[in-house]
RNA sequence: GCGCGGUUAGCUCAGCGGUAGAGCACUACACUGACACUGUAGGGGUCACAGGUUCGAACCCUGUAUCGCGCACCA
């Protein structure tokens, strides 16, 4: 297939060509990993998104950074997997489902009983679950969508139940009941991670009650949370307190309920602070991870007031059973109030934990749970100190080791339906008293009943990098290359995915981590849907094309740092595509492109060989950002070379050699031909639809742009000669439009030349100058304005419409500036500590730089004088 | 309380020891056969502050302020 100018619209139209080129390499297989393949592999998992997702822009930074490294591999060389999946995502899932059912059926799930419940969410899952993956395609993302998988699959779910029951068997997991973060929303027990800390505005009420021992005495207690003083078995105080020490041993009256007011004993509890409130501690070790604490050390009773949704039971006594725990909060204070012993209500911020989920503060819960012993806890952390894997940027391998250092059983049983159902069975008790308990995938028989919990998602998530693979994938692909995923999963998922690879496969997972920023909008916000601050990537990429996009989005998203994003920067990376697609329309101009192009077999203009050498420089820019994932590096390289080295520069200086019958008209194609043939693939991982499209048409297929191979770096050298013209004709430029001489007026420049060369570019810095001619001259022609270049001194006849007197202000004002300059170089070279300690290099390039002002300005004066 | 990150042009951010940079926005000119999703030129910055190290600091060190994020505590 041959291009030529017809073939290429006016401007780059993404909508008519993603969706065929994506069919395109899905049909030829380009996405797919071959385990028997002899190159090099090169292997990702996705984080799988939740069934229940759709795309947004943290979603779209992920992927393509997973889909330039994955493109990116298979240009060097790889037998790439990009391995798709998604996550059953218990809470979130169950919650739709939920809501469906309550909104169009009036039932709950528990109308329905968990049967019927779970078959309404896998018909939920296969109607409206993985809009995502339909989504990621739009994005063009190479995964290889044969191998993807769902945390749900048969083989998958089976692999969640035998680590439990391994687990289990070494002693690692373990049930118990224990104080536990409980969402009465969700009615879930959850893991520590899932819980968010918020500060509130709220209130520490002072009340006082009396102690039995020496009645009219009594102790002021502060408290936030009057609505548990019904759950106190205690008040504790620090025994080393001299206020209160004396009182340890004696009882206090609970206030509350008030039909059942018992005495409570008072304590000394080392925990307690003399500062906080009135130094007197409260005691309710149903309802406080601490208050527990101190229960257990004291032997005292636990008195659980609370439903698990959060209401009070018949435990709080007739006036709050039924109450939300906030309205009994409200009708506590009061009850309190009209016994007259409420002291006073100080406001008062503290910080209160919050469901990650259903956003409701928990209730610290005692209840049965599973918890999990991490394995290879100090396994995992050395292979991160030790760099066996690399974090990217590595400042996150600190909060890594601490949590490692700091950590805590998991809690992974779940009160849900939806989810890995636990693998433990127990057997009612028999005629021998107690319940039999066994820990197996399969059932036991008849008369044993599986235990009704479900297990953390995250318990599935965790072998998400081998478990997704058989084995011989796993043979070829594992450990995985590269994982990319926000640091805000850290603990929940890399740290975890981290000890179970060791655990589980011996190995450690992946080699590397790259944390992405998080994406905020203008203002700094985090995008969210209450907010409606969160663009739809879908109409983003409708707009400006998912190429624009994914560039845009790329350019401004720096390694490891937060990202302020502005639909902007899409316009910006639309309008980069359209760039180069018009530059390659522009070569279509001069015939058909020789995708063989060798530049090194022509004589070429200064202007070829520089392109070629600042092409060289920037794949090397290029390959930098690679090996240290400095995406946002990549694109700007890409910018910079392409709008700058290759539109700006190079076309435009090369317009005069394009002319037919130019002797330099064959190098100049060439340069370009083989430049642009460099540029497809470099951009590729970038803009893969769009330099697939140019790259068919333009003849450089059949095969693929991502499978073949990556440019390397020749030896072009950049042209200071070329340089020099540039810098010259931008200076002639500058001087035009200070004498507001209008772009579109032809002006007959004049040149006095300094250097021989030059004459020989005259038709090209013609071009530069928007002129039809430019005349060398010998001296400085009269009635013109002059700038002094490198290559000589340039001057804009003014056809009499020159002022001298003008004229002369302005070189005046020019030779001052000047002076300024060479008096800063020559103060700082006339240092005599600058001139023996600096490198020489340095002082040379001062010395250098000093006679380049010095000549200019010898130049200007001359020019000065000329004007008489 | 501990830790991490930010503070550079009006905005978004590069630069991380040797003349302060880009894009956008702004101003002026130009619809010149690649591109107005464009081109050319221009204005605009005591690089948060204070000390220190250095011949030389936006860059390294110490401290301060301020914004943000973790973790811990929170009766």
């Amino acid at each position: 297939m041959r291009g030529s100018m017809s073939e290429l619209s006016k401007a780059y139209e993404p909508q008519s060509v993603e969706d065929r080129w994506y069919a395109w390499w899905q049909a030829n297989g380009l996405f797919t990993a071959d385990p028997k393949s002899a190159k090099p592999a090169f292997s990702i998992v996705i984080p799988p998104p939740n069934v229940t997702g759709v795309l947004t822009l943290g979603h779209v930074l992920n992927n393509t950074i997973q889909d330039i490294l994955c493109r990116h591999a298979r240009q060097t060389g790889h037998e790439v997997l990009w391995l798709p999946g998604t996550d059953h995502a218990g809470i979130a899932t169950q919650t739709v489902v939920e809501r469906k059912l309550r909104k169009e059926e009036k039932k709950t799930r528990h109308d329905l009983g968990r049967d019927e419940f779970l078959k309404r969410v896998w018909e939920w899952k296969e109607k409206h679950g993985g809009i995502i993956i339909n989504q990621l395609k739009k994005l063009g993302c190479s995964c290889d969508w044969g191998r993807e998988r769902f945390t749900m699959d048969e083989a998958y779910a089976r692999k969640v139940q035998e680590v439990f029951v391994d687990l289990h068997a070494k002693g690692l997991i373990y049930r118990g009941k224990r104080m536990v973060n409980w969402c009465p929303v969700s009615l879930t027990a959850l893991s520590d991670e899932e819980v968010i800390s918020k500060p509130q505005k709220g209130y520490l009420y002072h009340f006082k009650v009396e102690i039995v021992e020496k009645p009219g005495t009594f102790l002021e207690i502060a408290t936030t949370r009057p609505e548990t003083i019904m759950g106190d078995t205690a008040v504790a105080v620090n025994p080393k307190d001299p206020r209160y020490a004396d009182l340890i041993g004696l009882h206090v009256v609970r206030p509350l309920p008030f039909e059942n007011r018992a005495e409570i004993p008072i304590l000394g509890d080392e925990a307690v602070e003399f500062e906080f409130g009135t130094g007197v501690l409260k005691v309710t070790p149903a309802h406080d991870k601490a208050d527990y604490e101190i229960g257990l050390r004291h032997g005292l009773a636990v008195i659980d007031i609370f439903n698990p949704d959060g209401t009070l039971n018949e435990l709080g006594g007739e006036d709050f059973v039924g109450l939300d725990r906030f309205e009994a909060r409200v009708e506590a204070v009061d009850k309190l109030r009209e016994l007259g012993i409420l002291v006073k209500e100080e406001p008062h911020e503290n910080n209160v934990g919050f469901s990650e989920r259903a956003d409701v503060p928990v209730e610290p819960r005692l209840s049965e749970q599973w918890f999990l012993k991490y394995p290879k806890t100090v396994e995992a952390r050395d292979a991160v100190r030790n760099q066996l894997i690399r974090f990217f940027p590595d400042r996150w391998e600190k909060v890594y080791d601490h949590w490692l250092e700091n950590i805590q059983d998991w809690c992974i049983s779940r009160q849900l339906w939806w989810g890995h159902r636990i693998p433990v069975w127990t057997k009612p008790e028999g005629g021998s008293g107690e319940a039999e308990v066994r820990v197996q995938i399969e059932s036991p028989g008849e008369g044993w009943e599986q235990d009704s919990d479900v297990l953390d998602t995250w318990f599935s998530s965790w072998l998400w990098a081998h478990e997704t693979m058989d084995a011989e994938t796993r043979a070829k692909f594992y450990p995985t290359s590269a994982l990319v995923t926000g640091p805000d999963i850290i603990f929940f998922w890399v740290a975890r995915m981290i000890m179970a690879g060791l655990e589980f496969t011996g190995e450690i997972p992946f080699r590397s981590v790259y944390f992405t920023g998080i994406i905020r909008d203008k203002q700094g916000r985090k995008m969210s849907k209450s907010l409606g601050n969160s663009p739809d990537p879908l109409d983003l990429i409708a707009k400006y094309g998912a190429d624009g996009l994914r560039f845009g989005l790329l350019r401004i998203a720096p390694q490891g740092q937060d990202i302020k994003f502005d639909e902007q920067q899409v316009v910006e990376g639309r309008n980069f595509c359209n760039k180069f697609w018009n530059a390659c329309r522009f070569r279509l101009m001069h015939g058909d492109v020789d995708v063989n192009a060798d530049p090194s077999a022509h004589d070429l203009s200064i202007f070829a060989s520089d392109l070629l050498g600042r092409l060289d420089s920037t794949i090397r820019r290029i390959d930098d950002g690679y090996a240290e994932y400095r995406f946002s590096e990549i694109a700007q390289a890409l910018y910079d070379f392409v709008w700058g080295d290759f539109c700006d520069r190079f076309i435009e200086a090369s317009k005069a050699d394009l002319v037919e019958g130019s002797p330099r008209r064959a190098g100049t194609l060439a340069a370009m031909d083989y430049t642009i043939g460099r540029v497809l693939r470099l951009l590729h991982p970038y803009a893969p639809f769009l330099t697939e499209e140019l790259w068919q048409g333009l003849g450089f297929g059949p095969v693929s742009v991502m499978m073949t191979p990556w440019p390397e770096a020749a030896n072009f050298k950049e042209e200071p000669k070329a340089h020099a013209i540039f810098e010259a004709a931008s200076r002639a430029r500058n001087l035009r439009a200070t004498y507001n001489v209008p772009s579109n007026k032809r002006v007959a420049w004049k040149i006095e030349p300094a250097v021989e060369w030059v004459r020989e570019v005259f038709p090209a810095l013609a071009v530069l100058l928007h002129s039809e001619s430019l005349e060398a001259v010998s001296s400085p022609p009269a009635g013109a304005a002059a700038c002094p270049t490198d290559i000589g001194i340039v001057y804009l006849p003014l056809d009499g419409l020159v002022d001298p007197a003008a004229e002369g202000l302005r070189l005046e004002t020019e030779i001052a500036k000047v002076e300024v300059e060479i008096e800063k170089v020559a103060r700082k070279l006339s240092s005599e500590s600058f001139v023996s300690n600096a490198p020489a290099a340095v002082v040379d390039e001062h010395r250098k730089r000093q006679e380049e002002w010095i000549a200019r300005l010898a130049e200007l004066r001359r020019a000065f004088s000329s004007l008489g």
